[in-house]
DNA sequence: TTAATAGTGTCTATCAGACAGTATCTC
DNA sequence: GAGATACTGTCTGATAGACACTATTAA
């Protein structure tokens, strides 16, 4: 019986053929109403000049590190931002130079200015998601599996929240949901149902400085609640359209 | 500018650091009424004669057919098994040899004979999922993470009949929730309601052979529906102290 | 004044959960 | 017959969605 170390000193990582991971992250955001990506536009080959999800190898870290490192080196600061990891792609082909699994995660990110330019990245910019096709590799299928993770993440939980500032009224909220739906939840009954699931939204005591853009009243200003998941859940009015 | 095959001509897999790539599949099954997850005995080193999650390297295939070869060694025939990626574990140490990628996968089986043994395992068994503790590796963690998902995904897909053989009774199908769930729904209320859910069963027009082993009238048989999501979904009972 | 918006009241159909009741079967 | 089980009926409270209404504000 060979014991652990005895293996261990004998064991040689080359015998295995060459993998390299990489992670690559699906950064959504909140832009004048609209659902907007982040995308770099790749500097390198291959897939010179086209536009990709912003990602690299990942390094001594983990993974969630790797996820964040990435997104910090593309925007620069990284304020109340959610990241989980999305899924992974790893079919033979997916990228011509060697097998690459790519680990994909998922941010909500609240608005934030015109990236930094960094890493191997030509520009970085945000793009709507409606927009957004032709990517390099097969970052179009990470993309859709990225949005349709959120659509249905924030049906169960607080993560809308992850997309506005800090203090935010409910029609704000109502505009997270609008985008990421495509579809908007009836106001009046957004507003009560948003206030009766516990834990969602804090009451600050304070509301806006001026009503809206065209007349109504000032809105109360509301913060994160500390639930985890919304019970119960906020659905999707297309629901009944998924049998 | 370097055109994409002058730079693929030029391009050294072995620049970067050795990472190698696994697939282990958490599988459950249901047998005697209790969630069972399909392990074995690690017959090489690291962790020799520890219980782990089958699995094993990727070769030239997609992750998903090496999760399906990887099972389809451990037990033998694969009669309507449900397999879904789960998540990627990546922390580097998790594995004493070199860098380690786990692509998890989360499958659901039909009660199946004993698996046969095959590949490096010393030996594959199922093991209640209570008792299946001090696995290998971070294989607790994956283990874990699989649960909650089987648990999160029957409330909203019918994944709960790949559990059941072909044709089932709604009382077996209960028997599922309540093996997955560790708690029992109420059995006139889920009987109305699986069966009021759009596509989830579908009556076969033939009975069981006889009643209960104590007792009860012969129960209807079902087959699974076309339903993808169940809508509405089966909440758990416990859904409230999600909070 | 007009139009837009925040927030509330109310009605209806649906659903979850509790409970009871009947029919059918095994032992 | 006793006990267990399949399946159905019914009631209650909660909820989603539709609609209407009031109050407040910008233009």
């Amino acid at each position: 019986m060979v014991t652990e170390r005895e293996f261990l000193d004998g064991y040689d990582p080359r015998a295995y053929p060459a993998v390299a991971v990489t992670v690559d992250v699906v950064t959504l955001t909140i832009r004048d109403g609209v659902l907007h990506v982040l995308l770099v536009e790749r500097g390198e080959q291959p897939h010179a000049g086209r536009l990709a999800l912003p990602g690299g190898f990942v390094r001594e870290e983990t993974l969630d590190e790797a996820a964040l490192r990435e997104l910090a080196e593309e925007t620069g600061i990284l304020p109340r931002v959610h990241l989980e990891q999305l899924a992974t792609f790893g079919d033979p082909g997916r990228d011509p130079r060697m097998r690459v699994m790519s680990v994909a995660y998922l941010a909500f990110a609240p608005r934030l200015p015109e990236p930094t330019v960094g890493g191997d990245a030509a520009a970085a910019r945000w793009v709507p998601v409606a927009a957004a096709t032709g990517l390099a590799f097969d970052h179009d299928t990470i993309l859709a599996a990225g949005l349709e993770r959120a659509r249905a993440k924030i049906e169960y939980t607080p993560l809308a929240t992850a997309f506005v500032g800090e203090e935010f009224t409910i029609a704000q909220l109502r505009g997270v949901y609008t985008a990421v739906w495509g579809e908007e939840p009836h106001a009046g009954n957004f507003h009560r149902k948003v206030l009766s699931v516990p834990g969602f939204i804090e009451d600050t005591g304070a509301t806006t400085q001026r009503g809206g853009e065209r007349g109504g009243p000032r809105s109360k200003l509301f913060r994160a609640g500390d639930a985890r998941i919304l019970h119960p859940a906020l659905l999707r009015p297309s629901a009944e359209e998924r049998r």
